[in-house]
DNA sequence: CGCCCGCTTGAGCTCGCTCAACAACAGTGG
DNA sequence: CCACTGTTGTTGAGCGAGCTCAAGCGGGCG
């Protein structure tokens, strides 16, 4: 066996209760603070009222689940705040993170009729829910939509094989410092300093992101921090003292 | 570090000549071996005379580059026969064989206006051509055919992320047993006997794909071999003797 | 207050990598 | 025709990076 398996996150919630999500009418575009990210910018600002019409407001507690593994889709779903992780688990329990949600990012990219990943809120997340049916129409109707969810589709495909390259041939310093330069600029992107992550997740979650054990991450948070290229108190707020030296270490192709 | 460097593959072809590509006229999608797989068969079969007009026809011997990582897109393609390998590789030679592209897989899942990986001929392989500029403007007129990219790229994104699962979490035995399985299952698909796969890639492919050395890749061959689970004399054709058997190695979530 | 969870650090071991050798084979040139 | 060379696949021996196991610390929550 490579890796140990992780417990299993409780079936519901965390931190001992778990808040139903909460659906509430979808209040318009506008004021999005995604918008310029999502699948959503495809369409001009004047032509969102059909979108409008079809969504729905989602509001997750931390540690909710949003879709489980194998479960028949009926919705899509783009993140306008918070974080969330999508996760794939073996039989034993040996698990992969595939990804972080962030916002802008879309749920649903895939033609099956069931969700390929178990979705988790990391934080407090929100969302917009777009039937599936609607969606169809949608899409006809508004091709740009299309082309939109081909684009994310395409930059998942990238992130995934860029990931595949992590996994197969990285060290893990090489793994870790790959992913906070990344989670970085993602951030960076969303409106974040330049030089600070935030990471709600846990040494786990990364660990099961970058196929490595939570001992293996912190110790290489150790290694970045003792060598300065990084500093943190909190292991949840990363400071990145050196991006350039960071970016050399991942030495990729361009 | 974590993996010897592969020794480059020749800048061009192998086995000390290069043939130049062949292109020729497209014949027409009627007696297309590929097209119940390709992208293609999103179009009802008298709709086929738009893209057999966009189309050439391009002939590559094993060992040619069709495309290098980084250079501009003027074409996606579309495989009708043979084999052709996708390739990443970082600066120091560290490789990622993204994928092995056959009959009926689609080249050109990016947004990019730059190709994001180098693909090579492994065996003889034919294949369909269409330019860029023509393509987005069949997708306009055929919104299936944008439906089929979609479709692929779909495909696609999930298979990637089983890798990264193979690649984080599984050991070597079971990395090469769902290849080989997967392998199987395509190749079927395709008309191939069940329990037979064709390999005409190197073991160094197959290494720089499941993220292990050739030696240990060989090793794994020579174990499945020894418990019987598979049988060859020649390193590129297998026989499959158990694969229930072989499944039950790879436990999958399903 | 006590428990549990998450993060970190240490000690030791194992599995896959490194290095090395060899056989089989194909292509090359004398 | 055969010696020579380079490539591919296989196997062995040994090593070291990352995993396993174990312990401790701090914070949040009941």
């Amino acid at each position: 066996m490579s890796n140990r398996a992780s417990p299993q996150a409780p079936p519901q919630g965390v931190r001992g209760h778990t808040e139903a999500p909460k659906r509430e009418p979808h209040v318009g575009c506008d004021g999005c603070l995604a918008r310029h990210l999502s699948v959503c910018a495809s369409l001009p600002q004047e032509e969102t009222r059909d979108l409008e019409a079809a969504a729905g407001k989602l509001r997750l507690p931390a540690g909710a689940t949003l879709a489980r593994e194998g479960a028949p889709r009926r919705e899509v779903y783009t993140v306008t705040s918070g974080m969330l992780r999508q996760v794939r688990v073996l039989a034993d329990g040996r698990r992969l993170v595939a990804g972080f949600l962030q916002a802008g990012d879309f749920i649903g990219l895939t033609g099956s009729t069931l969700h390929r990943h178990t979705i988790e809120a990391i934080s407090d997340t929100a969302l917009c829910a777009f039937p599936l049916q609607g969606m169809r129409a949608l899409c006809e109707r508004h091709p740009e939509l299309g082309a939109g969810v081909l684009d994310h589709a395409f930059h998942a495909l990238d992130a995934s094989e860029t990931n595949q390259m992590a996994l197969a041939r990285m060290t893990p310093l090489e793994r870790l410092a790959g992913f906070l330069l990344d989670m970085a600029r993602r951030q960076h992107q969303r409106g974040g300093e330049e030089d600070r992550v935030e990471l709600p997740m846990t040494r786990a979650d990364i660990g099961d992101h970058l196929g490595l054990t939570v001992e293996t991450v912190s110790r290489s948070f150790t290694r970045l921090r003792r060598e300065d290229f990084v500093h943190f108190d909190d292991p949840h707020h990363i400071e990145l003292r050196a991006p350039d030296r960071l970016r050399a270490l991942v030495q990729s192709t361009g």
